[in-house]
RNA sequence: GGCCCGAUGGCGGAGUGGUUACGCAGAGGACUGCAAAUCCUUGCACGCCGGUUCGAUUCCGGCUCGGGCCUCCA
């Protein structure tokens, strides 16, 4: 029995899906206007360990998991202007990247990529709904939710109006009727990418994009919404006004789940504040997709993740000694301590621990290949694709002058080879070698 | 200012009303020509002040510190 913290009850309950069939996940995905960076893998790491253990407790094809990509954004058509190509070439190259990313990972793709330029009507016609039913309205080409027209607006995020509008730090746009409400829909300029709609040519804000794909895809009420901290407010309290109040108050999501961020020092890694480090610098630098993964699931996905430089070296030498003890042994049964501990909120970090402390390597395989770890052969990991020619010589050449007891030259060949990133290891059964 | 979250050993990080987390790093030992890997042993902890309790790191209250959100953000 899975347990899952819901955000807005805030408490811990038992995962019992509506239909066991056909479990709902929908998870905000990338808005593809830059590269992806080691905190924006966090959830698709998370959500993908989460979407692996359902899978596992409920059968391969149980779950429908759907992670949006949001190739429509003030911040994309900013980019496109500035290279002076159409957002498209944006859109495309940095979503091309971002599945690359997150392949690498070990993150696989979600069943439905929804994206918000390919659901316009979608989203055009739900905005024509709440207009109908009195919760939206059209003010100078925009068209905006009315919030004091949704009761419960704040229950996620649990805030009331007057703490919104006291902290409010954004001067209140002419043409809203209340500070707080929202836009669904704005007016494009010329030369501005846009659609035609009953509200003239223009686009939809981001909060109706979600709200709007996942009724289309997964239904009006789902299982589990996900994503980052950051949007529950106001992105996720949004999209429950807008979703609960055109399906007759039904919940969106029945579970809410939000991972914590990753750290840079004693502040969250983000764009606006500069600090960040992408995951292809990461693979650049030689660090492997299995060694970050394992690094993002190290902290409980509500907890905060510090990254350092520290933190990759561990996962590293984790994983070296993880390959080592389950060496290339076919996976069979995933051990219960792993499966207990995922079950109890998704705690990889108490998995982990027990990972490391199974002894049977067939279970170790199947247990790591549960959190996407393992994923490759014993000589894959430790040797890889490089240029290995001249090494097995070289180890040769040692090995004869170990036999004439010319220690000077076989610890000359060893430093030159460890030189070169090669570390010779002798065994009962002769010398093998691997990359640091 | 409002709302929310956190504080565990050198580092990462679980968990628990009373007994070992675990991992990485460190120290000692075995093994090795020397190493590496492996195995064994080992030191180091629960922010501060009160309260509840036979007993609190664990529950309650206050405080301090740190972080997040308050319509860009995973």
């Amino acid at each position: 029995m899975i347990r899952l913290h819901d955000t807005m009850q805030r408490e811990k309950r038992p995962f019992v899906p509506l239909n066991p069939q056909r479990i709902t996940m929908y998870v905000c995905g990338p808005t593809v206007y830059g590269r992806a960076h080691i905190g924006n893998a966090r959830p698709a790491v998370v959500f993908d360990t989460l979407a692996r253990l359902i899978r596992h407790e409920f059968g391969e094809t149980s779950l429908v998991y759907a992670r949006n990509v949001t190739d429509v954004d003030d911040k994309i058509i900013k980019a496109a202007q500035d290279e002076g190509v159409d957002p498209s070439v944006i859109t495309e190259r940095c979503e091309r990247f971002y599945l690359e990313d997150m392949g690498a990972l070990g993150v696989w793709p979600p069943d439905i990529a929804p994206h918000a330029t390919q659901e316009i009507p979608a989203m055009v016609a739900m905005i024509e709904e709440l207009i109908a039913k009195g919760f939206a309205y059209e003010a100078e080409g925009h068209v905006l939710f009315h919030v004091p027209s949704d009761e419960d607006y704040g229950a996620l995020s649990r805030r009331d109006r007057e703490a919104m509008l006291a902290g409010a730090r954004v001067e209140v746009a002419p043409y809203k009727r209340d500070p707080a409400d929202f836009v669904m829909w704005k007016p494009s300029e010329e030369g501005v990418v846009g659609w035609d709609s009953p509200w003239g040519r223009g686009r939809p804000g981001w909060h109706i994009e979600c709200s709007a794909m996942i009724r289309a895809h997964l239904g009006e009420t789902i299982d589990i919404h996900g994503g980052g901290l950051d949007l529950i407010f106001p992105h996720h309290e949004n999209e429950v006004a807008q979703s609960r109040s055109a399906h007759h108050d039904m919940p969106l999501a029945r579970f809410w789940v939000h991972n914590g961020f990753v750290d840079m020092g004693a502040e969250k890694m983000s764009k606006s504040l500069g600090n960040i480090v992408t995951v292809d610098q990461l693979l650049e630098a030689g660090h492997r997709g299995e060694v970050l993964r394992l690094a993002l699931l190290s902290a409980h996905y509500r907890q905060p993740l510090p990254w350092t430089e520290a933190l990759i070296a561990q996962s590293k030498a984790t994983l070296d000694r993880l390959y080592r003890a389950a060496g290339d042994a076919a996976a069979d049964e995933v051990d219960e301590g792993v499966i207990d501990a995922l079950e109890d909120d998704l705690n990889t970090p108490l998995a982990l621990s027990r990972l490391t402390a199974i002894e049977d390597a067939a279970s170790l395989k199947a247990s790591a290949q549960l959190l996407g770890l393992l994923t490759m052969t014993v000589d894959e990991w430790f040797r890889g694709d490089g240029d290995s020619s001249g090494i097995e010589a070289r180890i040769a050449a040692r090995a004869d002058a170990k036999q004439r007891r010319d220690f000077a030259e076989a610890d000359r060949i060893r430093e030159e080879l460890k030189s070169e990133g090669v570390l010779l290891e002798d065994g009962p059964s002769g010398t093998t070698w691997r990359r640091a």
